[in-house]
DNA sequence: AATGAATGAGATTTCATTCAT
DNA sequence: AATGAATGAAATCTCATTCAT
């Protein structure tokens, strides 16, 4: 009577994270249990334990599959880019698009940190961490050279991401923006937000801000 | 950390939220149990049902505290700021100072809204618009007067938004900045992000970027 | 809705370990599950916790309040006796009398050390040890005195208990025999085990054997 | 202790029962998983179901050809042998060496008869039942030649056995004593056990104990 | 207002067993 | 004869919630 109902072979394993991608992002990884995905898939709550070793670990997977693919796919689209304005553009515009096609993978990877064990969490934190350090160099750079100008490279750095990856709380493939108009509204605020203020008229001025940009933490 | 055992009388409610929102904050609400809370409070789980209706209650009434908390506090500091450009510099300053002070209520009320069942997260989420609402009022005055510019309204309230958010994820009371440090940091970030590009030396010249701002959904 | 089922209060956990004796001596501790247990208690399984904090804790504190008190009470029936042969007689009496009253208890501390983990099992072990040792004190006295004569200590004190607990593999109350007649059968073959082969016949000559009795292990 | 991986051929079967009998004396029939099992044998745990039947078999195939085992053997070692005195002796000697040398079958064979289903339960009681008639025979023998006396054949021929069964809970090869001393430690013990007590020195008088031997259960 | 004991549902995980390949 | 994937039942344990005291 085996394997007459539900998903097959290697193909289960597949299901099992396209499902739990799903459900975890809709639910988050705490209230999605593991009857639920194995309904989703199609099999028995039991049988998923031929395909993964523990719910942890499914997370765990799922999590660091996605960042090592945005670090791989980040230095792709960065390649051959020097300038750093370019590679600014080119960074919103990868993040931008990245989010917008697999936001569920980047919203998970953001919102169940919190979930992974301990040494999990290390370790993608570290990844983030690399991720991170890719914006902080670019960052640096266009200050060194005179064409950005931030109060504070660690917060710019923090403050840019989170700007960008605001984007899959809000995105709806089918919305009222094409993926042009969208790329091209993060580009003007994160590239103006770094500009040197001195090409600006006098606009921030309010407080009694340092004016020269530090690094590290 | 620890209180009188046995807490009693009208402090022990007081005690169950601040408990409250410490834990949903460190392991989230589904992961939160109701006798880790009662644990924590220093009474046995049952006696929680003298102070609240349910668990879910508890998650909302906090969540729905906290953005009216955020709203009330909003108007008070945007009261008698007429210039856009004040108002943003205002916002910002409030926002983060907010979020500075009361992480753990703005990343639950970010995080956590998942968790309310469908009545609760419609009147949260009602209240979280008119919070938005606020600023792109603010960005579509702006952009009317000309003193700032941006591709989309709803776009950019979003991102700036998360933006200052963003904070939360990473602000540690005691850390290398100080709250001016912090604050200058943003302010500049989102100004220099709003302003017409016409003053700027061609930054953001790189892709065919409508310059008209829409307003809506 | 609540306790207006089966067991209530304070004699609920007394239940429950009378129960577990019941069902471990019946079954063994890994072949008996917490809902059999809960079903003969007359409660549900997840109230059991309100008991019990695991069901190793639970076969640990059964194991080692039996092992605690046979030791007590050992303690009391050697009491006042000073002559190895009264002693040991007193032994045999209390062992076989104590095996018949609580063989179930008795059976379980033998047969189940193996289901505990390791602390509970060094734990266990050490208290059993104690036992050995008073066995193993008695006959070393009667051997110095010249009225005992075992080839080895450590071999007829394992022997002796071995021979003396295996009662409660067979032992039913209302069998054939009666307790004195029971505790006498025992009596004369560990005593008469233990004699001075030189007041014997030749009987054991078979094999060249060590004559003197060394201990240590 | 690895074995070639995915084993075949006609040892695989061998190598099943090699390896359960380890297992379920280290951790217990129930405890031990037929997963377990398959990976000390080298193969995934469907595949035992080309040797074995179920579980249950396995364990009865065990403790029936231990016992059968057993049974040819003691005869073998009582062949020739017809005097009780002798007879008796050499039960020890071989009771005592077969222990050694099998010791986890011997454990097994004792503490697992409580997972047998009813059917093979009685199977191995009976043939067990078989065992224990040849020790009775031999003291109602020696009872009726005068060479023996015992309070109770039945006692006595459980006692015995439990003694000498003792030994598989603490023998270790290469421990302190030789084979022959343990031998000779046990024959003390057993054969002075029921050696008449005229011969001794008013040794076992404390109780009342009737003087005569019944058989019967 | 607090307790302690109960419920009933449900969590993750393991199990013996089956069977097409 | 072995595999890998499935089943369905059952395991221990946790949970939010209730309520007599």
């Amino acid at each position: 009577m085996a394997r007459t109902i539900g998903s097959h072979g290697p193909t289960t394993l597949e299901a099992i994270r396209k499902a739990g991608v799903r459900l975890i992002f809709e639910r988050g990884y705490e209230a999605m249990s593991l009857r639920q995905l194995a309904a989703e898939v199609g099999i028995q709550a039991g049988s998923l334990y031929n395909h993964i070793s523990t719910k942890q670990d499914l997370l765990f997977d799922l999590v660091q599959e996605h960042i090592n693919d945005l670090l791989r796919e980040l230095d792709l689209a960065l390649e051959g880019k020097a300038d750093p304005v370019e590679q600014l553009r080119a960074f919103v515009a990868f993040h931008v698009t990245y989010h917008m096609t697999r936001k569920r993978e980047v919203f998970i990877a953001n919102s169940e940190l919190r979930s992974l064990d301990a040494k999990n969490y290390d370790v993608v934190v570290a990844l983030r961490g690399a991720y991170e350090q890719r914006l902080a160099q670019i960052l640096t750079d266009g200050v060194s050279e005179g064409v950005f100008e931030v109060v504070d490279i660690q917060v710019a750095t923090f403050a840019i991401i989170a700007l960008l990856t605001g984007l899959c709380t809000w995105y709806r493939p089918g919305g009222r923006l094409t993926r042009d108009a969208i790329i091209a509204a993060h580009e003007k605020l994160v590239l103006s937000g770094v500009a040197p203020q001195a090409a600006l008229g006098r606009v921030g001025s309010g407080s009694k801000s340092p004016r020269t940009a530090v690094a590290g933490s």
